[in-house]
DNA sequence: ACCCAGGTGGCCC
DNA sequence: GGGCCACATGGG
């Protein structure tokens, strides 16, 4: 667990990931780059802000039509331009139009608030309650759930397991989670994918089957 | 012309 | 409670 950590760390360096200006854009980022590359993610955001709409209040009042034309490069776009217009809608009319006030309920009362969002699955509200809110919350995605099952760090399977598998062998320390979801995802990208026949491998034994 | 990308909700059994 | 399926654009 932190020995996989190290070696990715050692092997990649400090990520920084989700440079977000704000919790709304962060939140927003995170519906949007569902099963999607994030490259199309940042040109949905720009054309977000280029309209004015990284604000609740502009967003939750702005024509479907004008959101779908933003979101359009995100794919799932009638589907991504409801749904974040409605989270607008939801912020304002339940959390004071802010994501401070959501986040502000505590790890798991935010959480389950996330949670009850119809457009919000436990990934998107872990990245949240993570990258937005400083929770310690280990985020489960695809590369996740693919190292764990090949390493094979843990034979569990469902995101809640996969979840604890890791929170309980690591310190609870949002920082190293931010860092280390982060480094997962680098290295599934820039060496499973890019050499599949894994010479040179940071983790050994970690990339031997299926990228 | 494939295949995949920092998932989720709705059905069906 | 698990197994499919639709959702959609852009890049390799």
């Amino acid at each position: 667990m932190t020995q996989v950590y190290s070696a990715l760390q050692r092997a990649y360096g400090p990520q920084r990931w989700w440079p977000a200006e704000t919790g709304f854009e962060m939140a927003l980022g995170a519906i949007l780059t569902q099963n999607t590359a994030w490259s199309n993610v940042e040109k949905a955001v720009a054309n977000l802000k280029a309209e004015g709409l990284l604000e609740p209040g502009p967003l939750a009042r702005a024509h479907i039509s004008k959101v779908r034309s933003c979101v359009r490069p995100a794919g799932y776009y009638r589907q991504k331009a409801e749904r974040i217009r409605r989270f607008a809608r939801w912020l304002i009319s339940e959390h004071q139009g802010e994501v401070a006030v959501l986040l502000g309920l505590g790890k798991e009362k935010a959480r389950a608030e996330l949670l009850s969002f119809n457009g919000i699955g436990p990934e998107t509200a872990d990245s949240i309650l993570l990258y937005a809110g400083g929770y310690p919350a280990f985020v489960i995605d695809a590369y996740t759930r693919r190292l764990a099952n090949r390493y094979p760090l843990s034979k569990e399977r469902g995101y809640a397991e996969l979840q604890s598998f890791f929170q309980a062998g690591l310190p609870a320390d949002s920082e190293l989670f931010n860092e280390y979801h982060a480094l997962i995802v680098k290295h599934a990208k820039e060496h499973c994918r890019a050499r599949p026949e894994c010479g040179g491998c940071p983790l050994a034994k970690g990339c031997e089957s299926r990228h």
